[in-house]
DNA sequence: CTAAAACATTGATGATTATCAATATATCAA
DNA sequence: TTGATATATTGATAATCATCAATGTTTTAG
């Protein structure tokens, strides 16, 4: 049992282009070039991947290398681990439950 | 359903000492004096009343006046709700229920 | 009404952070 | 090897934020 540390975790998603790069994420394989696709231009490449590393150093990416492209994946885990905690830490009133069905 | 705002939450809850006021209203009323004492001088009136605040407007606490003093408690059921959220929303993969047994 | 107590607000300051241009690094294609 | 592509890193700048002293506001006690 690894303690986390919620103000690390926080503060990684305390950010509006963050969450959006989550979003992109979820459940997605994508490289820097596709995000900044996706993002329109909105976001230049060097500040994508500044928050990727933010990102990378909360654990809440998995990351992959293939040729010259990097890819990034939200750790669905992770974020899982890090509510739960939130929940113990600030909402011990009430019992959450992760339902494993798969 | 009124749509939750995550980057508020996640900054609201983005922070050392916001969290460790958190902790002390967790389950309990304090008042500002009250939080000042258990903070053992490490953080002055203005700052706390700053914190408060910010934890209000992201709907994180309840508070109460009594007389002249400011009562304030955490909202458990708030942060039920953001979480889940959170989980709706980056980690969907995962099943989460919360019990309500009282 | 006056003084004190409790808290909020204001204004200033230092620290952190988001952003980008420029540049470095690594990999691939020819 | 050379040029091009993909990404990371650096350095600078502006914006945001945490903190506190000073002050304002509200309420109670006398």
């Amino acid at each position: 049992m690894d303690t986390i540390d919620l103000v690390l975790f926080a503060k990684a998603i305390a950010d509006e282009t963050r969450q959006e790069i989550m979003r992109l994420l979820c459940c997605n394989w994508l490289n820097v070039t596709e995000l900044a696709e996706r993002l329109e231009g909105r976001v230049k490449q060097p500040t994508i991947s500044h928050h990727l590393r933010l990102l990378e150093e909360a654990g809440l990416v998995h990351s992959r290398r293939d040729g010259r492209q990097h890819y990034y994946t939200l750790n669905q885990d992770r974020m899982t681990v890090c509510c739960g905690q939130l929940m113990l830490n600030f909402a011990p009133n009430h019992q959450l439950s992760i339902d494993q069905t798969d």
